[in-house]
DNA sequence: AGCTAAGTCGAGGGTGCCCTCGAATTCTGT
DNA sequence: ACAGAATTCGAGGGCACCCTCGACTTAGCT
């Protein structure tokens, strides 16, 4: 049901723009939390309009997180490129939280078990997917213990992105010590 | 300004024990931030008589916990009585998060950054005392990594609330992989 | 039994956020 | 320039939580 509905209208698209670009700040800065009526007051719109454009939180973030989720396919392909099994994981870690770090609002959706956007899931999916082959890869060549799985990797992505609210300057060295716990 | 007040009136004293059991109950259930009116329902007390008792959540918080921090003293002692620094260290750990575990109430106070009661307050110092002892006992064993500091036991301990939290099955694996990147 | 200080109650005011809807405005094709 | 459709606006209702205060009740003393 793809219906093609006709251009917005000037001043509508317009204002979709500004409620894109002030979502894409307060996510950033404040997290996925923030007050819808902030996204509506950083636009310069009032509330109601925000409701047209974007009925529900999730909109703003199906709409927002797709571009920035491409990031992750990028250091994916990045890590998938390295020859050195080991060296591709752990660099592959520390690309991920660099990510978080710089995003509250990405760090949010990697944390929550709750990111219901279609085109959210389908690209933490395919992080998912990077992230298996690197397991793989790296237990084969006998250098990561050997019963490290995804799911492991889901838990230290919560844990990290509670590190990164709350110590932002220590994640690294946080992830460093659990590297090294993983190294055989 | 220590004021002797006269005792308590007999029906007065008996809604302070069923507040203050209500909000045991529901600190450790539901974590730090459940409704007052919560607690005064399962009290059945009025709300009215809950802030007759106590003003300010920090007042529950402060009537409940130093019961339950005394729990940290008992693994720190249990630890230091341990011969073996390496096994006191790691088992210190494996102690304080099950303890943890058990009650979200206490997982809230210790990963959060404003446990402000006073009686909670010097509780986590002395926990901070013992680990401090165990650390250094591991690492001039050798065990330990050499640089290893309270303040990553800190930052290990929210990591670890938010593990909790939301896998309350998996934290002790995830723990034990941290620790083994901790071992020299 | 009667008095009074101590305690209890819960309606209600305040805040912050969510979301809706009808009146007012503005774009755009003719 | 105008009509009509599309869009905007923001007051306002709802909800959940916070906290206060004055009217009512009761324990406990004499």
């Amino acid at each position: 049901m793809v219906t093609a509905s006709r251009p917005l209208r000037a001043d509508a698209a317009r204002n979709r723009e500004k409620l894109l670009a002030a979502a894409a700040e307060l996510f950033a800065e404040r997290g996925l939390d923030v007050p819808l009526e902030h996204i509506a007051r950083r636009a310069e719109v009032s509330i109601g309009t925000l409701y047209k454009h974007f009925p529900t939180r999730e909109d703003f973030v199906g709409a927002i997180f797709p571009e920035r989720l491409a990031a992750l396919d990028v250091i994916g392909q990045k890590a998938l490129a390295d020859p050195d099994p080991w060296h591709a994981f752990a660099n592959y870690l520390e690309d991920l939280f660099a990510l978080q770090a710089q995003d509250r609002g990405l760090n949010d959706i990697l944390a929550r078990d709750l990111p219901n956007a279609p085109e959210v899931v389908s690209a933490c999916h395919r992080g998912a997917g990077h992230a298996e082959i690197l397991i793989n890869r790296a237990t084969e060549a006998g250098t990561l213990r050997p019963d490290y799985s995804i799911a492991d990797m889901a838990t230290l992505t919560r844990a990290m992105a509670q590190v990164i609210r709350d110590a932002p300057t220590e994640w690294r060295r946080f992830l460093s010590i659990y590297v090294e716990g993983l190294r055989t």
